[in-house]
RNA sequence: GCGCCCGUAGCUCAGCUGGAUAGAGCAACGGACUUCUAAUCCGUAGGUCGCACGUUCGAAUCGUGCCGGGCGCACCA
């Protein structure tokens, strides 16, 4: 709607000979925080007073006048320079109406040709369960995945596979010590190896199965090897499921190795070598990324004849961009914000531009429990897993907190807030909305013998309550709050309005009564009203992938 | 030392491509259940928007410099 009024402003100011090209894009149309400033305001007198030298509010006065006479206008009004706009309530009642017939897509883009998009995420090394950071890895990146899908885009959902490097190396070489740890407890684990108790897990299923297999092969690095690609197996399978239980999908899982097996670092590396932007230092391959805003040259194949993992890194965005996306999205831990620079600059020595590749960063989550930090270290192996978090208080509130905050703020996850089941949680509070309208639904079925479930038909013009009218609005932005989000990637946009629309519901919930005896009309109205909000919940909850639930 | 992120109410945070009196929630205090679920609602109180300059009609928002916290500055991934 906001698009739509910006338009006829703009049509307008041509059409008087007020227009200036500069001024276009800030002209602002927005929900004022006041209701009494009207359903939409413009800023367009602030723009022009240099153009016009005039003040504020006498361009708005003479503007009033001219956008009055404009009919999806009821009201206008002047406020300090600011012009209030109040719309007819024709369209109001036409967005209701969109919201009950579009179900749990409302206000979905019906265009699904906007682009082709591809969006990576989670990405964790096969060496161990997911932790807290990755879960909100996930939950980030699967809600941006739902959002470009909701704007229109065609979206590839994306786990990089780091499966080639040392931490694979290291995985075989602790999971095989476990193993002849079995029967020789004495045999040496290595170092820097990995600790946890699932590699003792691991061990044990391989010595179960496979005891012969490992004994009986010559070498021990043949064993390690095979210990490595067991365990990886095995660890990604456990990730696909710690990923389900919160809702996670992938559409394509690309493996590091498959890269180096099927050339593709070769190719890339040649093709950069082809534009004389490799050269050899200290016995080690360099790539020229400070000729492309990196701060120095990087090393991509080390002295030892190895390559290094931005090398593969290069080839897999490389592989991606040659798949034909419109731009790229990887979300990654905050801690690799240093490593960006380096990989968007060798991007762009391909020649792409480098508004293709984005990245959202994700910051740290800090777990509380009664009050206290729960400290987390994954040298020790002391640290609690996604599933864990999950287990204790539940899917939905993990995702609709690890969904709540900006990705890039840190994150205090109380698990003590999470499992209140009282007005400290959130969750529950949009929840209930759903559930309490479910809730009227039911009871207008069994007592009044209406199903709101049906198609049918109502006269909105009935519906003139404040609440009433506040929801209506809100439902008139929705949309487009949804899609500016979605441009800006940020995700806990969404959780936002899921809170204020819970909120409007709940205030109007309690105000008036919906199930009234002695007028059909109204009754029809108010439910007819209420299942587009329902509706919007439940798109909003679809986009987090959070449950609506019928009764609490 | 350099780079990135953060600093807004007691707590957790929105708001940040400049806009109206800086907003929510929780916690605190005071109210509301002969009603479709009180897991709700209504009200009160609470602020040098880290500090200082600057840019202009206007700065929490932009710029510069400080202060404080986090992260990163590998031939690791």
């Amino acid at each position: 709607m906001k698009k739509e009024v910006k338009i006829k402003i703009v049509e307008v100011l041509k059409r008087e000979g007020l227009f200036y090209p500069e001024i276009e894009d800030k002209i602002k149309v927005e929900t004022p925080k006041e209701e009494s400033y009207g359903d939409l305001a413009t800023n367009v007198a602030f723009l022009l007073t240099k153009h016009l030298k005039q003040k504020p509010q006498d361009i708005a006065l003479n503007l009033k006048t001219i956008l009055e006479k404009e009919p999806i206008f009821s009201k206008v009004e002047v406020v300090n320079g600011f012009i209030n706009l109040f719309l007819s309530e024709n369209f109001y009642h036409q967005v209701v109406k969109k919201a009950v017939l579009e179900k749990d897509r409302f206000g979905e883009s019906l265009d699904k040709n906007r682009g082709k998009i591809n969006i990576e995420y989670v990405s964790a090394n096969p060496t161990g369960p997911l932790h807290l950071g990755h879960g909100r890895g996930a939950v980030v990146g699967n809600i941006l995945s739902n959002m470009y899908s909701y704007i229109g885009y065609k979206v590839e959902r994306e786990f990089y596979i780091n499966d080639a490097g040392n931490q694979i190396k290291k995985l075989g070489q602790s999971v095989y010590a476990r193993f002849r740890q079995i029967e020789e407890p004495d045999y040496p684990f290595p170092e820097d190896g990995y600790h946890g108790e699932y590699i003792k897990d691991i061990a044990k299923e391989i010595y179960h199965y496979e005891r012969e297999k490992i004994l009986s092969m010559l070498s021990e690095e043949d064993a390690i090897d095979f210990c490595a690609e067991y365990a990886k197996n095995y660890l990604l399978d456990k990730i696909k499921e710690d990923l389900k239980l919160i809702n996670v999908e992938f559409d394509i899982w690309t493996s590091e190795k498959h890269l180096y097996e099927h050339g593709k670092v070769e190719a890339a590396l040649n093709f950069l070598n082809s534009k004389g932007l490799i050269y050899e230092k200290d016995g080690a391959l360099w790539l020229k990324t400070s000729l492309y805003g990196d701060e120095k040259d990087r090393v991509i194949k080390k002295s030892d004849g190895s390559y290094t993992y931005f090398a593969a890194d290069i080839a897999y965005h490389y592989d991606k961009y040659e798949r034909g996306y419109d731009f790229i999205i990887n979300v990654w831990g905050a801690d690799h914000h240093g490593y960006f620079p380096r990989l968007k600059a060798a991007i762009t020595a391909f020649g792409v531009s480098e508004n293709w590749i984005n990245v959202v960063f994700i910051q740290l989550v800090k777990l509380f429990k009664d009050g206290q930090e729960v400290k987390m270290s994954k040298r020790s192996g002391d640290f609690i897993t996604l599933r864990e978090l999950v287990e204790e208080v539940g899917k939905d509130a993990v995702v609709y907190f690890f969904a709540s905050k900006d990705p890039d703020t840190h994150l205090n996850f109380d698990i003590d807030v999470a499992l209140a089941k009282s007005n400290e949680n959130p969750v529950y509070y949009v929840q209930y909305a759903h559930a309490r309208i479910s809730s009227v639904f039911r009871e207008a079925k069994e007592k009044f013998g209406f199903d709101p479930e049906s198609d049918f038909e109502a006269d909105l013009s009935l519906l003139t309550q404040e609440e009433e009218k506040s929801i209506m609005k809100f439902l008139s932005t929705l949309p487009e709050d949804i899609e500016e989000a979605t441009l800006k990637n940020q995700p806990h946009k969404i959780t936002n309005l899921t809170y204020e629309l819970a909120s409007r519901l709940h205030k109007y919930y309690y105000q008036h009564k919906f199930l009234i005896e002695n007028d059909e009309n109204l009754l029809k109205a108010r439910l007819y009203l209420l299942k587009a909000v329902r509706n919007a919940l439940r798109t909003l909850f679809k986009l987090m992938g959070i449950t609506p639930v019928e009764r609490m």
